[in-house]
DNA sequence: AAAATACTTAAGCAAGTCCTTGACAATTTG
DNA sequence: CAAATTGTCAAGGACTTGCTTAAGTATTTT
């Protein structure tokens, strides 16, 4: 069950300028010199960067005149959000099974 | 505010196979030849790919005798699931913010 | 002790990532 | 129209990733 679109979505979070972007971005749209102004490379450098967001689904754009305006797809956020927590709890009831399966096999090692 | 955990965790998650190696580590621990047995890939290539998860702090492993046991760790899991969710909260709140503001501008627009 | 098991290390290679500079649109603004 | 603004494309270089095979080491098992 090979997931393509998390493979993107991962990628393109696990590099800091990139959520540097997303960090802005989720206050609100911005265009690609707003978002490339505070980082600490060229622009055609911070352009790669929201290639791979955007291909990832994170981020889409639009131009108007000759700003591309930039924004966050929550849905894809969410996606991610939610591979993560599916995990997180599957493993707190693999826990919890262990639990009740140490208490019920050896009741009397409790005080 | 730069995160290191962050790029770790997001760079291991990017990765089908790793994710193949969490799903199976979520229902509880593994020794290496159990989780490289159904990978299509050699065991030195599995081993990289436990390297990197246990680099980025979401896996740890144990080695008693000649099998290494490997399990997940929880904590970082939540972090990476805490980032996301955080961001995808704040857009919505921005959104939220936008709605009330064209509402409380524009009132006659609305039939 | 010999053989099987479980893992580890090393060398090497193809492909991908992240950045640079330089040149080149396309669209306002003065 | 000329100049400034905003974005894009292309070539190339340093580095990392994901795999391979071959050759180990350490620990049971027979």
């Amino acid at each position: 069950m090979l997931n393509y679109q998390l493979d993107k979505t991962f990628a393109a979070l696990a590099d800091p300028t990139r959520r540097v972007i997303v960090d802005r971005l989720v206050q609100g749209p911005a265009s690609v010199s707003e978002l490339a102004k505070p980082l600490p490379m060229s622009l055609p450098a911070a352009m790669l960067h929201l290639k791979v967001l955007e291909e990832s689904g994170l981020v889409t754009s639009e131009k108007v005149g000759r700003v591309r305006t930039c924004r966050i797809d929550a849905k894809v956020l969410s996606q991610a959000e939610q591979w993560v927590g599916e995990r997180r709890q599957m493993w707190e009831r693999s826990l919890d099974r262990l639990g009740a399966y140490l208490d019920q096999t050896k009741p009397e090692d409790q005080p």
